[in-house]
DNA sequence: ATTATCTATAGATCTATAGATAATGC
DNA sequence: ATTATCTATAGATCTATAGATAATGC
């Protein structure tokens, strides 16, 4: 029997010591994102994880304490990339002379692209935080630290804005766009009415929207 | 052993005979939507279901030829009240002499009210359809005559919008609006800086944007 | 007499482990 | 020599049933 020495900071995943070790933990940790996104933790046995990966029940045991520590580990390379990507992308010097438009257009774009890159990645983080409730609030703490971002570059703008209670505007204005990103990306199956629509559409119609609520002059 | 009569639409639920036996099927209903709400329905047990409605395994195999029927029978009870609300709510007559904004103002007041009057609704439904797909697309169809509905009430009125597009603008609000009702009643834990206003600043403010971007004047 | 409920349990999964076998790299 | 993998299986659940017992209402 090998000796069982676990990380601690990784939640109980081993860290491998040959070059083949690296390849099965990938693929397995792979193969549960697919089969997390899909069907949901509790829907997906060890044994469908290991076939998907190509591996064997008893391979996944050596890799990760148990089926959590699956969890924890995907979610720990979710958040990793995530706070990677918010924090380059609210960093302040990158949007140097944009306008509020500017931000919240290369924020729509890229959530759009970034979701449909690597579709299930944000199911994952929700399945994580129903399987511990601790997970769940540092994923919206990650959140948070983006609608921050967000924010303070948009009050920094915030003579751009007519609306009377700057502050509140902005926390609407977002909460709205996170919504309709959230229901465009992983809604209902039968898409809503602006649902058929493509993304251009949605994308110049929110920023319209959001212009008309904040009382900014649209630009061509 | 008792014959084993179910009823085909309602997907095996036994009608019962006496009166104990309307009882306990509620029970068992009211148990399940209560645990599936919660916790989903793979992580909750049949014993479970038992045990919250004060009965045993056995009981809840003489209402329902098996789990998924549980499933069923909960979503046949939320369609039927989902779809009488809908009708009524979006009868033309109930509308006679009212503006968009009356009308947008009604569903959002009543979306509120009623979602918070019966938590995790709306979260079986979604269960439901995760069990079983046509479930889901039924219940698509239903959000469909809503929306349809929504949709007929403001483009009867489109004198009033000043939007180039009307359809369009009308599609877009209302998807808009459906979302951010969903991140409200279902969304995140640690709200987003907007939930943790009051719903009076929450519909006040949807209410704002929509009037800005369908170029409506908004009354006091 | 019929219907509803309970108790006990068979059978099907599914998680996790033990112990044997194969591959790696010093 | 150590690390990684596989096969086989023990133990824990969980679904669903069988058969006995209790309650209902004609």
């Amino acid at each position: 029997m090998p000796s069982k020495t676990w990380t601690s900071d990784l939640h109980w995943v081993r860290p491998g010591q040959q070059t083949r070790s690296q390849r099965t933990q990938q693929s397995l940790l792979d193969a549960a994102e697919e089969l997390f996104a899909q069907q949901g933790v509790d829907a997906t046995s060890v044994a469908e994880v290991a076939e998907r990966a190509g591996t064997s029940i008893g391979a996944v045991y050596h890799h990760f304490r148990d089926k959590k520590a699956l969890v924890y580990a995907l979610y720990d390379r979710l958040a990793r990339s995530f706070e990677a990507t918010t924090a380059e992308a609210v960093a302040p010097a990158r949007w140097e002379g944009a306008t509020i438009v500017d931000i919240l257009h290369g924020y729509l774009t890229f959530a759009l692209e970034s979701e449909r890159a690597r579709p299930g990645f944000k199911r994952v983080g929700l399945e994580a935080s129903r399987i511990d409730p601790a997970l769940g609030e540092h994923f919206d703490k990650l959140r948070g630290e983006l609608n921050r971002g967000l924010t303070d570059l948009i009050l920094a703008r915030s003579d751009e804005i007519g609306h009377p209670d700057p502050k509140l505007a902005t926390a609407f204005v977002l909460d709205q766009i996170s919504a309709m990103l959230r229901i465009r990306l992983h809604g209902a199956r039968a898409a809503t009415q602006l649902g058929r629509r493509a993304d251009r559409v949605f994308v110049a119609e929110a920023l319209r929207s959001v212009c008309a609520y904040l009382q900014i002059d649209q630009p061509a």
